[in-house]
DNA sequence: TTGATATATATCGACCCGATATATATCTGC
DNA sequence: GCAGATATATATCGGGTCGATATATATCAA
């Protein structure tokens, strides 16, 4: 993705610290078109505060452990509106299970069986959540994105579950021993 | 993704050169659930040649720069079918256009619509390579994951020119000097 | 014959991810 | 009251991956 311009757009609507910011890419709004660790969070942040495009306080709530809290300044608003404007890198995807699936038939029905439910319900968990942050959605921008992963995520179940079955029909056939088990 | 995984799947189903691997995997039926480079393959290729997944043999076709093939062993056909038998690692899904989208109130409807324009040709472009494999598609399961790829890009399509309009709409609203434009 | 394009192998640095280490506080059950 | 699980929180390291680049040959068009 570009960890840079990721920790930017969500310090340009929220304070947050590094721990946060990984919250908010993983089971947050963000979660459904984005992902990224620690490994990649805590450098640049560090980088970032190098450059003066986020500034940092130490915060301690009581019973937890002092929290680190980064805020965008005014240059790193401007270096965000500006990477807003250039044209967006293309979209990742990779998925191993429809390698999987593709080769279904040098699979077990078994193991083919339980990575498509593992899939389905994958996809369920992320629908769920998208639908939540769907009913208390406010800022516009937000809401049409949420809309669009409702969308793209209830069709690729909607395929799952009317396909699942013919997908395990298909396992073990270019197995050693399976030749035209009626 | 994990490169040994799939490169061992391509050679699984046929020989192929690095160059070819990388073609597959771009532009081929593996294109719309992979991305590979070639500085994953040629080290990947290298290391399982290494430990006898594959073999290699030059080959010189006429005008063109000699090739080197790649052949999976039975070792190697033996960790493929094992490795289809585990879990397969979650789906990674990226789109910085989604990331834009989301802040299309801190960036200009110009931008925006470019944005977007370029997102709906990308997606027309993926659906054209997908039906064109859906027409000469024999192997099952490949028929399996292209119907689904199907399915999806069309649904994703649909969203993106029926809320085109809406999104150039949020575009700049944010940004200083924006109250209110009616 | 120049330049563009396609084929083909290969590597390097920058970036990123997963796992792990470390530490504190709360909550639950025994 | 304390052991263990869980949540909060920061940080790093190694291995893997990607994009760009270098190198080379052959074809085709201008």
């Amino acid at each position: 993705m570009n960890a840079t311009t990721l920790i930017l757009a969500i310090l340009n609507f929220q304070d947050a610290s590094g721990y946060e910011i990984r919250k908010l890419a993983t089971d947050g709004p963000y979660s459904y078109f984005v992902d990224i660790g620690y490994g990649s969070i805590y450098p640049t942040l560090a980088k970032l505060e190098a450059q003066k495009l986020v500034t940092s306080r130490a915060e301690q709530s009581q019973g937890k452990p002092e929290r680190k809290v980064y805020s965008i300044t005014e240059t790193g608003r401007a270096e965000f509106i500006r990477s807003m404007m250039e044209p967006p890198a293309k979209d990742v995807f990779k998925s191993e299970f429809l390698l999987v699936a593709m080769a279904a038939d040098f699979a077990t029905p078994a193991s083919v069986e339980k990575a498509i439910e593992e899939r389905i319900e994958t996809v369920e968990a992320k629908l769920a959540v998208i639908r939540q942050h769907l009913t208390d959605c406010d800022h516009p921008g937000s809401c049409w994105v949420a809309h669009y992963g409702e969308h793209v995520y209830r069709s690729s179940l909607e395929y799952l579950i009317a396909n699942k079955q013919r997908l395990i029909e298909i396992a073990g056939d270019a197995l050693p021993g399976a030749q035209a088990a009626e």
